[in-house]
DNA sequence: TTATTTGTTTAGAATAGTTCTAAACTGCTT
DNA sequence: AAGCAGTTTAGAACTATTCTAAACAAATAA
């Protein structure tokens, strides 16, 4: 059963690599079957590293980060702004807004439609909007 | 003139210093005279201690990274969140918002009162809203 | 099928960015 | 002016990320 289920997800991962026209390496196939494992959520090449060192496969820091880049630079996944001392990649790639928990640098999802932004400047000469995000920054009480 | 000009600025930062209850030492004076120099603006640690070391004062590095979370800390200064490699420092400590350039990583204000924002939801158990920022991520046509 | 070329991928090594901590300094007390 | 306590500095250590040379894989030619 279990076999069968990771079966499945190396499927997916199979899929999602052929359609990014990326090889479906040994160390792509265990990287992209983890990130999107367990629905949306947000990793750091660090502890994507230790996952995947966890679940018995060897890939190296930098592949990690190579990969990653690579799903953002395709819009598989988003990179969080944070003034966190690492960087955070989102596996939810459409648009929403977060909390950040200052406390423990921690984020939660918040839908976009959840929150209404009117009055956007209009951006400076040649550029246009990427994205509009809101980050609510939050403490302990 | 300009003599008397770096003498203001000096009183100045011999000032706010004295208001933060630290020490005005030769580092810190030389440090804040410049962080405030220019109005509004947003800095890294790196920018920063090249400004001072061209001004010809030697400070370390180590030295501009205290200074500027010592300074965060009594909200003089404020983080800026973005996914670039450094952190950036606004010395706008004051609640507004952002164009984040993503084809060079600069940072541009936006006035708080220019952007409305409704249905922010409510923080999770003992947590307490402590920012809400907005940014506009921006790129090339 | 095997050799050759060409482009892709990986991961160790190098670098960039930040923090830690021991020594130096400053101001207070005697 | 000597000793003590707390503060500050900056070199050294560490963490996060990127670079690049070697390994690998696919495509083509022999």
């Amino acid at each position: 059963m279990i076999k069968s289920h990771t079966k499945i997800i190396e499927i997916d991962a199979l899929n999602i690599l052929k359609e990014a026209k990326l090889r479906p390496t040994r160390q792509r196939v265990s990287l992209v079957s983890n990130i999107f494992k367990y629905g949306n959520r947000h990793l750091s090449a660090e502890s994507l590293h230790r996952e995947i060192l966890n679940s018995g496969e060897q890939v190296s820091l930098a592949t990690v980060y190579n990969t990653l880049h690579q799903l953002t630079n395709l819009n598989l996944l988003r990179q969080v702004k944070a003034n966190a001392s690492q960087n955070y990649f989102d596996t939810n790639a459409t648009a929403h807004h977060h909390f950040f928990d200052e406390s423990n640098n921690s984020l939660i999802d918040i839908s976009k439609d959840k929150i209404k932004i009117y009055g956007i400047p209009i951006p400076p000469d040649n550029k246009k909007v990427s994205e509009v995000e809101v980050i609510i920054s939050i403490k302990n009480k």
